[in-house]
RNA sequence: GCCCUCGUGGCGGAAUCGGUAGACGCAACGGACUUAAAAUCCGUUGGGCGUAAGCCCAUCCCGGUUCGAGUCCGGGCGAGGGCACCA
């Protein structure tokens, strides 16, 4: 072999063999026990990031261990090819987004065939070609029904300057991304997927998903955000009568209620709208306020008086109705009772509009005061100043007062959910065509089964003034399906998250175009491993959890859950930086571009731009992204030292699952270990012949050596396929060849027992760095490629020790090490631990009381 | 604001079920090789005290449980992710 290392020649090599041999193209078998891992497919935004990296070398090095461990394996990979960037790049260069797209994708292909991920090319799919999404849009209409796709208006983002609308993303500070004018909302009808019906479902398998990280169970458990309470009923005279609903948790705190709030979208508001200019203009400027979540609650909590009263349900009293900025159309009845001394919000509001605050819960005997009042006000305790309810806990209150609500007619026990069903029309061009047709006779017809796929014009290029396909004839024109009349199509697109819904199962049957999943759905699914970042934890997962319930419905798929395990991998993260002119938008500089320096007296740190030598602010150290320009190429990592190099880099840098903040050192150590791992190999077989293994004839150095390799090996195996730690894995090889490079070689046991280490060492490190141990093993004279090579087993033998070496403590203080038999007794480690002479010095003249033993580790004497 | 996660040397991180804190790597420093540099190899490296044996301090902060806490519990501070039209 050749003495120097060389990535280029080493990773073409690799590569042509996996090519030559196909050896990826995965073939169902039933004879053989199947390996679905899956990494979350890309979008082709031009390259690839580090995140993509990260993800992908993740999911390569669960692949080919899985491989070698005997399972069929299927990786494969596609495209989610729809979404907005493709229009804004249309926008900026007048290149139709389907060019756009389909340019980054054969790059991005190469990129990621460069890597050299063990990836099924064979089965590659992209969402924007018809023949993928024409399934969209038949089980959309499948959806209809079933009466799980539905249609009623929604809000959304309107520029009043491009007469377009905005997504959340384009719309900063309330203005416009382009334009910079003020954005409106406008109520629009939409199309929606009733994912609240699967709600129940939804939650309650998430306690029988042990592959799940509990950290996204409680996330989306906490997103659907099933709440018990009352719905109760405030009996009003306004409008001719009628009864205002609001939904508690807290029944129990229902005595204290001071107020009711609506939100500016509810009928009451409206109608007391009606000649109050005041209140009018103030719902206005609600409708106007954040769409966004985040944003809305921290806003300052601002309200209005109607002028309207209702009736206490239980008392009887005059309850004013206030228009609140905080109360969520969207959430329960729209309406809240206001119960200012046990809730933080009411509390606020009261505190701010002079409304009276009223104590009706006690929790350990305190009584209301402006000072001592928050910290405990929203705890549980019992009722005071309720009447008949003093005296009663939280659950018998609610009981009590549920059941006298109810004899009223005025409440009930409910349940309500966070969770919104799932808005998919998006007012734009690049995505999958809602396949419905609008009549001037029939109103909205569904198309046909068989006039499927609605396909989407390819060649048109967005200006950023509204959907194209609104000025496209061609696409517009149809004929009505019920009537024959002239019709005109359906403009609005699929929310993308409605491709990336069931993606995972198409993969098993790419190449169908009569059906959408076929019998080898049953044999690949589900995904036994899928992988993707921690950003995706709520949204994609919810939905695609809740498509794949749908489709079992109909009968199309035999499970509920599409992947088995789930790892979320950490974002990759980098400091940003960026100036805010007075006027204008933020401008973020790459950083590159920037000098940090460090004040040593102050602790200050400045930053500056090397352009011009001024300061720019730091964001901190957050997510990779485009619009931050804090991405690094991974390209350039490639170019400069190999795929192997940054895959081993990426993957040792930091546990996966946690977030790594990128730092450009630490890449020349990966690559200087490859190249130790190269040198050991080479110096090793240039050392001549190695003979046979004899177990039995092991000096104790030679034990020592074997015990390193194969206590190597069980942490390899454990690191990778049980705990996926593969930073601790890799350190375990760096370790046994630190060891091997001190290790005697003269005799010939010495080089049979080195030669099992390396072979060891390569074989451990074959899923992490695939090109540079294929082209190692050849050398080292293996006729099979070690892609096809079994995993190894560790040989029991190999681990034991005569010896080994426990902590001693006295009082809980580390006070000596003693090296003990692997075999030895209690008494006899506890013997041994008495005697040794700085533990004397610490027990002399006390008196023991206890010993605990924990064997092979540590002796805990408490005198 | 709400939900979730994380916080350990100069830096990335290790310590897997409450049991010897700092594995492995980076950086730095010292040395070898070299005319020199790069590359490579060897060594040192949490802080303090001590000639040494060893001792004290140390896992964001405060408190608790325990023979024993980086790990468990309560409270705080800081950072990151998500919040429904970015993907």
């Amino acid at each position: 072999m050749q003495e120097r290392y060389e990535p280029g020649a080493v990773e073409a090599q690799a590569q042509k063999h996996w090519n030559d041999h196909r050896s990826f193209s995965a073939q169902e078998d039933p004879g053989r026990e199947k390996y679905y891992c899956l990494s979350m497919f890309p979008y082709p935004s031009g390259r690839l990031h580090m995140g993509h990296v990260r993800n992908y070398t993740i999911g390569d090095v669960v692949t080919r261990f899985m491989r070698m461990n005997g399972r069929n394996v299927l990786q494969p990979m596609g495209w989610d090819a729809f979404g907005l960037p493709a229009e804004n790049a249309a926008m900026a260069n007048g290149v139709p987004p389907a060019k756009w797209t389909f340019d980054n994708i054969e790059y991005m292909k190469g990129q990621l065939k460069s890597l050299g991920f063990a990836l099924d090319w064979d089965r590659e799919l992209t969402t924007c070609r018809p023949e993928y999404y024409r399934w969209n849009q038949w089980l959309f209409l499948r959806m209809l029904e079933k009466g799980i796709a539905y249609q009623k208006t929604g809000s959304v983002n309107w520029d009043p300057v491009d007469k377009t609308v905005l997504a959340n993303e384009q719309v900063i500070d309330g203005r416009g991304w382009r334009t910079g004018a003020l954005v409106e909302k406008r109520e629009i009808p939409m199309y929606y997927l009733k994912i609240t019906a699967y709600a129940e479902d939804l939650l309650d398998a998430l306690n029988h998903m042990p592959g799940w990280p509990d950290r996204v169970r409680a996330m989306q458990s906490n997103w659907i955000g099933r709440s018990e309470g009352v719905r109760l009923g405030f009996p009003h005279d306004i409008d001719g009568g009628g009864v205002l609903h609001a939904f508690t948790t807290r029944a129990d705190t229902i005595m204290g209620v001071t107020f009711c709030a609506v939100a500016a979208e509810h009928p009451l508001a409206s109608f007391a709208a009606r000649g109050n200019q005041k209140l009018a203009t103030f719902i206005e400027e609600c409708r106007r306020g954040p769409a966004v979540e985040a944003e809305l609650a921290t806003q300052e909590k601002r309200g209005m008086p109607t002028g309207l009263f209702v009736r206490h349900p239980l008392s009887g009293e005059q309850v004013p109705v206030w228009v609140g900025n905080y109360v969520l159309m969207s959430y329960g009845e729209g309406a809240v009772m206001g119960v200012p001394a046990h809730d933080e919000r009411d509390f606020e509001f009261a505190k701010k509009y002079g409304l009276p605050i009223k104590q009706v819960i006690q929790v350990d005997g305190q009584e209301y005061s402006d000072e001592a009042w928050q910290g405990w006000y929203a705890d549980y305790g019992v009722c005071v100043h309720s009447g008949k309810y003093d005296g009663l806990s939280y659950r018998a209150a609610i009981d009590s007062i549920a059941a006298d609500l109810s004899a009223m007619g005025l409440g009930e026990k409910r349940t309500t959910w966070r969770l919104r069903d799932w808005g998919i029309s998006r007012q734009r061009y690049w995505g999958c065509p809602i396949p419905i047709v609008h009549c001037e006779r029939c109103g909205a017809v569904p198309v046909p089964d068989e006039q499927l796929p609605v396909v989407l014009p390819t060649n048109l290029v967005p200006d950023g003034s509204g959907n194209p396909l609104l000025k496209c004839p061609e696409f517009l024109k149809a004929d009505c399906p019920k009537c024959g009349g002239a019709a005109r199509r359906e403009t609005d697109t699929m929310d993308t998250f409605v491709d990336s819904s069931w993606y995972f199962l198409r993969f098993a049957c790419a190449d169908n175009s009569k059906a959408m999943v076929d019998e080898r759905v049953r044999y690949w699914l589900p995904v036994d491993q899928y992988i993707g970042g921690i950003e995706h934890a709520i949204l994609h997962l919810l939905y695609a959890r809740f498509w794949t319930r749908f489709m079992r419905d109909l009968g199309m798929v035999g499970f509920s859950e599409p992947f088995s395990n789930l790892f979320t991998q950490g974002m990759v993260l980098k400091e940003a930086f960026f100036r805010k002119p007075e006027a204008g938008r933020v401008e973020y500089f790459d950083p590159a571009e920037v000098i940090v320096t460090e004040d040593q007296a102050t602790q200050r740190r400045t930053a500056v731009l090397r352009a011009d030598g001024a300061e720019v602010e730091s964001e901190g150290v957050v997510t990779m992204s485009k619009s931050r320009r804090n991405g690094i190429d991974p390209q350039a990592l490639i170019d400069e030292f190999g795929a192997d190099t940054a895959r081993l880099f990426m993957m040792f840098a930091a546990p996966p699952e946690q977030s790594l903040e990128w730092s450009d050192e630490g890449v020349q150590g990966a690559f200087r270990f490859i190249k130790r791992l190269w040198k050991a190999v080479h110096d090793h077989l240039s050392a001549g012949a190695v003979p046979a293994l004899d177990k039995t004839s092991l000096n104790d150095a030679q034990r020592a050596v074997r015990r390193q390799a194969h206590q190597a090996l069980a942490k390899v195996t454990d690191d990778i396929g049980r705990r996926r730690t593969f930073n601790t894995a890799i350190a375990a090889v760096m370790e046994l060849l630190n060891a091997l490079a001190k290790a005697p070689l003269e005799a010939p046991q010495d080089r049979a027992v080195a030669r099992e280490a390396i072979e060891i060492a390569v074989l451990g490190l074959a899923p992490v760095i695939p090109h540079v141990t294929h082209v190692l093993w050849e050398a080292l004279g293996h006729p099979h490629a070690i892609i096809d090579e079994p995993w190894r087993s560790v040989d029991p033998e190999a681990l034991l020790s005569a010896t080994v070496e426990m902590g001693v403590q006295v009082n809980g203080k580390m006070r000596a090490r003693i090296t003990v038999p692997a075999d030895a007794d209690e008494a006899t480690v506890r013997a041994a631990a008495l005697a040794d002479p700085n533990v004397q010095r610490f027990v002399a003249g006390a008196v023991v009381k206890k010993v605990i033993i924990v064997p092979k580790k540590l002796v805990s004497i408490v005198v």
